[in-house]
DNA sequence: CTAAAGTCTCCCCTAAGAGGAGTGTCAAGC
DNA sequence: GCTTGACACTCCTCTTAGGGGAGACTTTAG
């Protein structure tokens, strides 16, 4: 029993072309042609095309492919080597969701990424519930927590609001590092406290700890890196020894309680 | 001050093809260009290219970025977009991952991956060698487990017993499969717990949980689930009951201790 | 016998550049 | 003024794994 193109594309669920690129490239070559040229291909073409198919799933390269289904090649080690590139983008693509996570949460709390309009806010609820909408499915995925519900309705001048603070937060934080007032100064902290009680009061409890977390994530982040220098030069580093700072003496503080 | 395609190509760290291709796609044009045609670039045309190559670090396609930079699209949204595609390439990824390291793992483990020819061992220990080292690196990235220091020396009859144990042990399962012995029979029991004991003999001691998450791995990971089905129609389905069977009933008489 | 469906080969297209050929330009040293 | 070496330009092809379509031919159903 012989089948053509359309059958055996059909039984395998790969399309027609896919059949022609393998065989041009001596991947899977057809038991037979006709002699009007129609390619046939019999049930060992249709054994190797699955496992074709499951190297594929590997992400292997088909000329890998055919290395290791032709004898060419050690199986243990091909794989091996498919695991250490795997592994590899693995570990670059959590950097890069890390970086877009915080980039979204940052676009949330209102933080410009812009630094020459440094806040307009949004006019309609509608546009911030886009803003927040793919975070909201994020949120939930990753944490079971979910953003649109706890908040039905979006108040969009308490948004407004909470964005306008972060802003300040961030306006009053590079003014302190003009001024040359220390990261560990009582003010600093007393301005850091203000934020969170505000990020608390729009219902973001954060502890001193994970402020400061946030900000080393920032600091080691280009991206928000450079959004925060752009405002005003080494204010990514303040911010996060400043945050620091507070963290530790708040835990130690706690200590002595 | 005006840079040539050298300087600013240098500068940040980009090649002078690259400065050629976005000149092309319109993302990042020339301030000027020489009258012999040099394309010349001033400060502004530097800090855009800086907010590209961060906007790439995303993985977000150059038109996109181009949009996101002509003030064209919602960068929220964009951004979301992005991230929900990174999360399922994510998911991917972890999946493949899984299935190569099982497929290493079934390697190392001496099960044939090509069921005609069921084992044949390796004549040599560098050839064992070969075949664990990646894998060993990985169980040492993942576990701290480090299985080459475990095992300076590698005694290939020893190994490729241990290989020739797991093909027999497969043999068996197959067998009982065809002679219709249920998989929650005494005789397949005791034959799953004298593996195990093998396994224990070569310093790889698993509980019958652990086998038990091993071969329903193999069922859910098609790549396995083939390579089982294969040796035998239905041995998938059928040593995935039979280690859950002999997992529940340890459990349970293990409770009665 | 005709029409529809199937198949063939050939060519161009994708994203983000890399590599190279052939030609032109710039600054320095003679 | 001339040469030389570094630098720049445009244009072409190549990479992956196929997708899309044109134009020609074959097979199948009615």
């Amino acid at each position: 029993m012989l089948y053509t193109v359309k059958e055996t594309a059909g039984l395998a669920g790969v399309t027609i072309k896919t059949l022609h690129h393998y065989h041009k490239l001596g991947l899977l070559v057809p038991r037979e042609t006709s002699e009007a040229g129609y390619r046939l291909y019999g049930k060992e073409e249709l054994e190797r095309l699955q496992e074709i198919l499951i190297y594929r799933e590997l992400e292997l390269p088909l000329g890998r492919i055919k290395e290791l289904l032709d004898g060419k090649g050690d199986r243990a080690a091909i794989l091996a080597e498919q695991e250490g590139l795997l592994l590899a983008r693995q570990q670059r693509l959590e950097a890069i969701l890390s970086t877009l996570r915080a980039s979204l949460a940052s676009v949330n709390a209102g933080i410009s990424q812009e630094p020459q309009e440094l806040f307009r806010g949004f006019a309609t609820e509608e546009e911030w519930r886009e803003a927040l909408r793919e975070q909201s499915e994020h949120l939930q995925e990753m944490y079971g927590f979910d953003l649109l519900e706890s908040e039905p309705a979006i108040d969009v001048p308490a948004m407004n609001e909470q964005a306008a603070e972060a802003a300040a937060f961030l306006a009053d934080m590079a003014r302190s590092l003009r001024e040359g007032i220390s990261h560990d100064d009582v003010e600093v902290r007393e301005r850091l406290r203000r934020h969170l009680q505000a990020l608390a009061g729009y219902g973001q409890a954060f502890s001193p700890a994970e402020l400061a977390g946030q900000t080393r994530f920032f600091l080691q982040d280009s991206f928000h890196r450079q959004m925060l220098e752009d405002q005003q030069t080494g204010l990514a580093y303040y911010l996060a020894a400043a945050a620091a700072a507070f963290a530790e003496s708040e835990e130690s503080s706690e200590n002595r309680d």
